[in-house]
DNA sequence: CAAATAGTCAATATATTTCTTGAATATGAA
DNA sequence: TTCATATTCAAGAAATATATTGACTATTTG
């Protein structure tokens, strides 16, 4: 079949329905807690439960707004035995996440005013992306990946040594002053990293943070270091 | 100032205002009209009444859909006597729109349906961006911008001839059926492109059209040619 | 089989978003 | 100054989205 000849009425009629459909992506984005939930997932797949614990949400609450997800196909769900593992559903939706973030950071001042709320002065840290690349092939760098180990072992920065803040605490990672710490962990709204930082600088360490994040690094088209 | 330890309730409280702000994005992005009217002033910039015009809105609700983009910096206003000129706020807003249309293409059928809806099965034409480029580097080929002249005077690919379907029928552009035609316009989800090539085939043309539009050029990094 | 667990579904009250209407403002022209 | 034009503002009705509650289904375990 051809393309066919529209009036002007069609031709409105076909556009309504065109962005009707097409901002049902958005409009699934469009809500804090799918927002969070979807930044989680993308980190590592994760159960129901587990993202209605993280997100403090009530489990039919959370499974609705991964419905709404789904059916948008933002993510995908695998059921195993009683569980559900939600994912995200590719690449286009990580930069999709990552385009949201470069536009809040570029005009949304809001978004920056609520993290200095809360953080003060964040560390700015070192820049973004370019440098990464150099600081992984820098010896005297040692990369912190600051998340918990399920997601660490889902993907890493090449090189990345896993260091949740109680790994840290404990004292089995053996740290030195004359290595230069760079630590990273969910994107820069998540403070995982800050806390790490913190940690190392009061005991005398080099240590920066960056606001890249795994996922960022894999929408880039980088290839993310796996376990096992 | 430095980063400030926090309580699981302090991190709760945090995450829920970094959330609700990041999410006013998209939800500004989520509505079929303001969609609508982000891709229209993604190709030029346009007044208020132009735009209330083109997507059949009364004025004043065109009006309030502009101050909601406005108000995330998606768009920008230049106040000219008692015109307001919008336009979209950069190309990050651009590499937004791109990234939310991959999405739509990857995931949602319901996109892809309207569309078949409407135009029956739509000429698939020849692929994407890699091509584009060897496209504008053919001397046989002759790439046909088929939007409005403001819009192609704004930006236009490189070597893009200006052919609106009323200018094709006028008959003031020289065709040869020795040529290649490629036909692009606002994107995917525009007619321009396809009236153009059913316009062309029907008189015996080599035409096909592409999805990719200016606006995607851009947003990939590359140069748009300009008028004057 | 019954109980426990993980998740989904459905109904509803609440909150938010959207469109319409008509008035208000602000600029430029006569 | 007066008028017309382009846009914005404000209030309210209608439509939509969200969170809560409690019931429901399906799978595993005992």
């Amino acid at each position: 079949m051809k393309f066919r000849k529209m009036g002007p009425v069609a031709k409105r009629r076909f556009k309504d329905d065109v962005y009707a459909a097409f901002a049902r992506i958005p409009a699934a984005v469009a809500n804090p807690h799918r927002l969070e939930i979807l930044e989680l997932i993308a980190q590592r797949p994760r159960t129901v439960a587990d993202l209605a614990f993280e997100t403090a949400l009530s489990i039919a609450n959370c499974s609705q707004h991964l419905q709404v997800l789904a059916k948008c196909g933002l993510v995908t769900v695998e059921r195993r035995g009683t569980f559900a593992f939600y994912r995200t559903a590719g690449v286009n939706v990580h930069r999709l996440l990552r385009s949201l973030r470069d536009v809040a950071e570029e005009n949304d001042l809001e978004v920056a005013l609520a993290v200095k709320n809360h953080l003060g002065d964040r560390d700015a840290g070192i820049s973004e992306f370019e440098l990464v690349r150099a600081l992984i092939a820098d010896p005297a760098v040692a990369l912190l990946d600051t998340r918990p180990t399920e997601e660490y072992e889902a993907g890493h920065l090449p090189r990345a040594i896993n260091a949740p803040l109680e790994s840290l605490k404990s004292g089995k990672l053996a740290l030195s002053k004359a290595k230069r710490y760079v630590a990273y962990c969910r994107g820069p709204y998540c403070i995982f990293a800050d806390e790490a930082v913190a940690y190392l600088r009061e005991r005398g360490f080099d240590a920066t943070r960056i606001g890249l994040s795994p996922m960022d690094w894999e929408a880039a088209g980088e290839e993310l270091s796996r376990v096992g």
